[in-house]
Order: structure tokens, then sequence, then C-alpha cells
DNA sequence: GTTGATTGGGCTAGTCTCAGACCATTGATG
DNA sequence: CATCAATGGTCTGAGACTAGCCCAATCAAC
């Protein structure tokens, strides 16, 4: 009975770190960035300013954000990712579990390919063919410290040029959720070289129009970091 | 900023009508069968006993279920499905908008696509494949009232296999997003005959072990019901 | 019948969340 | 240096939601 589980995840307060410790992490908001005005964001959230100030302070309490008073003040993102760790990545798995790991693992290889699927299968127009190459040049050239954020940037564009709002928020949230085992792997030249051939066959894939091609591309590339992951855990 | 989104889709009030409401359309509570006590429910949506019974009574008013007390009581549904009729299915989608049936459609597809593409790659004990098998055929063998209860079975059980709670979940949400519509069209032997097919290539292509198969075999599927949703509208 | 277990019905005190108003600080601009 | 727009900081009263408790109805079992 999947349909029976909890109607909400917890209280609103809690709700709203998490999203924007997503937002943070993501990249969504870069490092030195800073969130929209309290009035604009509680807005944009769907809760009150009281709430979602508790929620800012917390996360300037621990460490993600400064938060500036007066015209031009705001609150500023400090959080830069961690220098990839393997026994971060030990860490972290412990505070998931197995279980839920797998079930993340397994949840954004579905969406993330059904997305690649969707999206080659769609007549793309010329502004979205050049947005996919955009994201994808920008990741190729991409220093080492922005890579995460690009990367995640490049993959979020997939599922948001299929115009489902539904479908991109489902793959940010399946993002997410593996988001601090992705950013405990250390970086190799040769996985990112790797990595970079699969980005460039999904992208083909797409603007072919082969959803097949498609799926199998960003199956593999998924598959690969997924691999990557369970290695380190060996 | 598809990250910045609501944290909330409303009130908590509102949002379980919404899952009971899901749970009755898609035939997880089938007409006769009643609710799990209060208390119980609940506990496991995570809400209090108050707030569960206001809407409980929002859906009693409704005519969707019979509130019984005393031992051996309960909430009963009393919802039978709607006679098929393409001016209900206009209404539906008027109610909707174009532009959310369009992002729901491609939901749909990308998810369900994606859960079967990942239960072909996965190893099926025997068990799993029997589950598979005798869904398919309580559908085969289903009267035509209970055809679309089993029908969402079938198409949730592939999810469900997977192992994943996430992509189970956000499969049955893609499905209650259309159901109303998909209960609206009329139900023709020919197309009734056609799906069987398809449920049989899907399944085919699951046993198999064949993801670019499956993953076609369910597109093709969910392209037809969404062409005969076009159709209907034109 | 009487009993007892199960289930819905209802009340209360306390916490969470909200909307809206007003205050305090900052810094660009004239 | 004075002004002022933008932004964070704070307070208050009202409403939503919760946990926990007890009451009322029903019906199988004895």
């Amino acid at each position: 009975m999947t349909v029976l589980r909890p109607v909400k995840a917890g209280n609103a307060f809690e709700e709203t770190v998490e999203r924007l410790l997503q937002a943070i992490k993501l990249g969504v908001v870069a490092y030195g960035d800073k969130l929209p005005p309290e009035r604009e964001l509680a807005v944009r959230l769907g809760i009150s300013r009281v709430t979602l100030r508790e929620a800012i302070r917390a996360l300037q309490d621990a460490g993600y954000l400064d938060v500036r008073r007066g015209r031009y003040g705001g609150a500023f993102v400090t959080y830069v990712p961690p220098r990839p760790d393997a026994g971060d990545l030990r860490q972290a798995v412990a505070d998931m579990g197995m279980a839920e790991l797998s079930d993340a693992l397994t949840f954004r290889l579905a969406v993330e390919c059904g997305a690649a699927q969707v999206l080659a299968a769609a007549e793309l127009t010329p502004a979205q063919r050049e947005v996919l190459l955009r994201r994808l040049a920008e990741l190729d050239a991409a220093p080492l410290e922005d890579y995460r954020r690009l990367d995640t940037a490049f993959h979020l564009s997939i599922a948001e040029l299929t115009g489902s709002t539904l479908l991109a928020a489902t793959c940010a949230d399946a993002r997410s959720r593996v988001s601090d085992l992705l950013n405990a792997i250390p970086m190799l030249q040769v996985n990112i070289e790797h990595a970079a051939a699969q980005h460039r066959a999904i992208v083909d894939a797409i603007l072919a129009g082969d959803p097949d091609a498609a799926r199998r591309a960003m199956s593999e590339h998924l598959e690969g970091t997924a691999a990557l992951l369970r290695a380190f855990l060996a």
C-alpha cells in the first residue's frame, strides 16, 4: 500500500531547511550568491516568513549561510563542498543506510533515463538544442571546483527541457538524495574524461532523436557512477 | 529554479483528502472495502486523528465513503468509477488545463518507462516473476468493471517490483494525476485487446531482461493511451 | 441477555504556523 | 552629509494541527 504513506515528511521548518540545503548543495545558488529576499522566497516556498527565517537561522548556525542586513544585504552562501574523501563516503552511507541508498540509486536511474528518453523522443527547437549544447560545453570547460555544480546543471537541464515541471522536480529530488555521496567520491581525471564521453553520447542521442540510444547512454553513465560508489565502499 | 518550488501543496486536511481520494480512485481500496481504522491510518499518514476524521467526513459528504461505528465498523468505500463519457473527459481536461495535462502525461511516460527499464535490467527472483505474471493474468481475465483497477495494479506492480519505494510512490502519483482522464475514456473491446498485447510485450521484455525492449513496449503502450486521450479531445 | 473488544465520535490544552504590521540597518545616490 | 529604498529583525493575534484522553455504538462470543 505505497499510496497510504505519510502525507508530509516533517514539519514546515524541517522541510524548508531540507529544501534550502538542496538548493545550496545542488549549486542552484552557488558560493557567494545570495538567496532571494525573505519576503519573496517565503512566497515561492509557500510558507510564512517566520518559518523561513527559522530555517535560514538554522543554516546560518550550521555555517551554510552568512546573513547581512540592510540594502544589498541578504543570505549569502558560504558553503563549499567538502574535499572528496572515502571516509566521508562511508560515513554518508552509514548515515543513510544501504537500503535507502539502493532505493535512491534505483530511483535516480529510472527518472533520469526516463527524462533522457522523453527528451530524445520530442522534437527540439533550435533554442532547446542550444541550451543542451551549451550546458555540455560549460561542463567540458569547467574548472575542477565547479565540476559538480555544472554536472548537476547538465543533468537537470535534460529534465527541464522536457517541459514537465513534475519531471524536473523529481529529477532534482533524485539527484539531491545522492549528492552527498557523489560529492564524497574523489574525482580522478580518468573518471572525468570517461564521464565527458558519456555526456557527449547522451547529448548526441537526444539530438539525433533516438530514445533507445539516449536511454542506453544515460543508463551506462549512471551505472558508472553507481559502480564507482560501490567500489569505494568495498 | 525548480528547486525553490513550494514546500507543501496545501494544508494537512487538503493533502489528506487528496491522498485518500487517490487510494480510492486507484482502487487500492476497492468498492465495499473499508479503510484501516482511524487510529492506525492516522499513524500511517503521519497526521492527527482529528485531521484524518475531517478528511474522512469530507469524503463521506462527497459520497465516496460510508462510515459506520462500532466493532466491525469503519469507513467503507462506496465510490464506483463513473461510466466513461467524452463529455466528462472534456470537462476533466478543462478543470486541469492543457499545460498541466501535458506535464502529467510526460511525467507518467518518463517514470513508468524508467521503472520498466530498471526492472528489466534487474535479476528477478522466481517470486517476482510470478507476481508479474499473476497481475497480467488477472488483468486479462478481468470483468469490465474491474479493468481499470487491475490495470492500475499491473502498472504499479512494475514499479514496486524494482524494490524502490521512491519509484513506486512516484509512479502511483503519476498515475493518479491522469486517472480521472483515463476513467473517462470509453473502453472499446478493440482497445482492450490492443492493450493486452502491449501488456504482454512489456512483461515479455522484462522477463527476457531486455531494458531497451521494455522501455520501447511501455512507451508504445502509454503513447497509445495518450493518443486515445487526444483523439477524444479533437 | 451480558460481556468485552473494536471502532467511530468528541473534547481540551498546548504547539506550530501564518498574515500583517512595524522597527532597525545598510549603503548607493544626490 | 542627508535621504531613501531595500532588506533583515521582531512582535502579535488568529487559526491550524497535534497528542492524549474519555465517551458511545456495535456485534460476536459466551
